[in-house]
DNA sequence: CCTTACATTAGGTGTAGACATAATCCTATC
DNA sequence: GATAGGATTATGTCTACACCTAATGTAAGG
């Protein structure tokens, strides 16, 4: 039989990995302006689309900066995104062996405080459910859930207990949604985050803020309170 | 003359757009089967090309989930990514029409201590240059910069003063790098985080944590210390 | 009933070619 | 010298097609 003559056909990701290899290790660094598409499609022995699907890949990572006519050059100081997953926490827990669970703290129809009407941006007395659960890897307190749902957007929550497991859940499986803003920052601990989640009064908490909104209308508003010494950690 | 027939190509931003609307507002809510990329190709009126990049784009989003022969399906839970612009801490805060300033604290050539050598990764004794230095925004502390640089692995830092900018600019426009690590935190107040940045001490300090590495070797560990009541925050 | 083998299918990727568009360069004109 | 056009060029995008590959279902064999 003849000898299995693998055409090794140059593929996106084999351009991509070179010109990455160029710019952090070769010729090419900061700053520094790349052949044109054409001119690197000769020397890879591939296509042009095979190029420019490599340095569109480059480009959405921050790495370089394209423009026509100008060409393409390594940016000066690669202004890199970090990119974090948002999962959720029963995964976050699991995926470290850990033993995920929930428990529900409060749960409250109420009209909205005047803060939480103008953060969600309700008009005043607009209904809202409050929800307070803790969640747990092996027993100990993992993440405080501290949620306003917009019971006017959405009725059909009003029947739900959250008893048995976070509001998360059935959020995403249930409402679509448009429009989401993710902040972080460092409060110091209060409330439930020193009753429920054992912080010293005062220690410095980790939290993440969300809101979400589904045709401009606020939906729920949840900040997430990390037990002591939490890291949200990004590689790239 | 004839009218002027735009052709109106369909583009892949186009269908997109389209898809998206239908998982958004549309027919297909979470979970539910995508048509294969054929069939909407046709009912597009485009190449099976420019849907593939659209549904790839979406995939990218966390969006949806494609696999061979299963076919494509709206993510029950969308694990979207948060994605965080890392700016320079000048642009940071020109970008808000503030005015920015920078002051060098202290700049000491030293052997590694312990606990920076483990994290670094340096052999004891290490040469390592420390910095510290406060970005304001008109005149008000803004950032504080504590940043330890591997002296062995790029002597001619040495020579540099770093009294008027800070050690950032300097670095991502010389050294390039192959991998880097971010990571958030909350932190009780100490150090310079007290006296210089004006925090009350054990207040909560949102930190952000970069190490960069290249070619395997630790260049830098910085710790940025934010200001009271600073957010890091994200839209999507 | 279980396992293995194979055909089918849907997405993944590469190619060659074409036209679009934005920047830039160059040139003619004032 | 300044400016307005036009030529040039590199990237942006779409098309039509081909082949690859992973995953699934199905049928044959034990």
């Amino acid at each position: 039989m003849p000898p299995k003559v693998t055409t090794e056909k140059t593929t996106f990701r084999d351009v991509k990995a070179e010109i990455l290899r160029r710019i952090t290790e070769g010729p090419w660094g900061p700053g520094s302006l790349l052949p044109g598409e054409v001119e690197l499609a000769q020397e890879f022995g591939c296509s042009r689309t095979t190029v420019n699907r490599a340095m569109r890949e480059l480009s959405d990572l921050g790495l370089i900066d394209r423009r026509r006519k100008a060409g393409t050059r390594v940016r000066p100081a690669p202004l890199r995104e970090a990119r974090f997953g948002i999962p959720l926490v029963r995964e976050e827990i699991e995926a470290t062996g850990a033993l995920y669970g929930y428990r529900r703290l409060a749960r409250a129809l109420v009209t909205a405080p005047p803060e939480v009407a103008a953060r969600m941006g309700l008009k005043a007395g607009g209904r809202v459910l409050h929800l307070l659960g803790l969640h747990s890897a092996n027993g100990a307190p993992y993440q405080l859930e501290d949620r306003w749902i917009n019971a006017e957007a959405l009725p059909q929550v009003e029947a739900e207990g959250f008893e048995q497991s976070g509001p998360n859940e059935w959020l995403v499986a249930t409402v679509p949604f448009s429009d989401v803003e993710i902040s972080f920052h460092a409060m110091a601990a209060e409330g439930a985050q020193v009753t429920a989640l054992g912080h010293a009064p005062g220690a410095a908490v980790f939290c993440v803020d969300r809101m979400t909104w589904w045709q401009g209308n606020a939906i729920t508003h949840v900040r997430l309170s990390y037990r002591q010494g939490h890291r949200m950690t990004t590689h790239y």
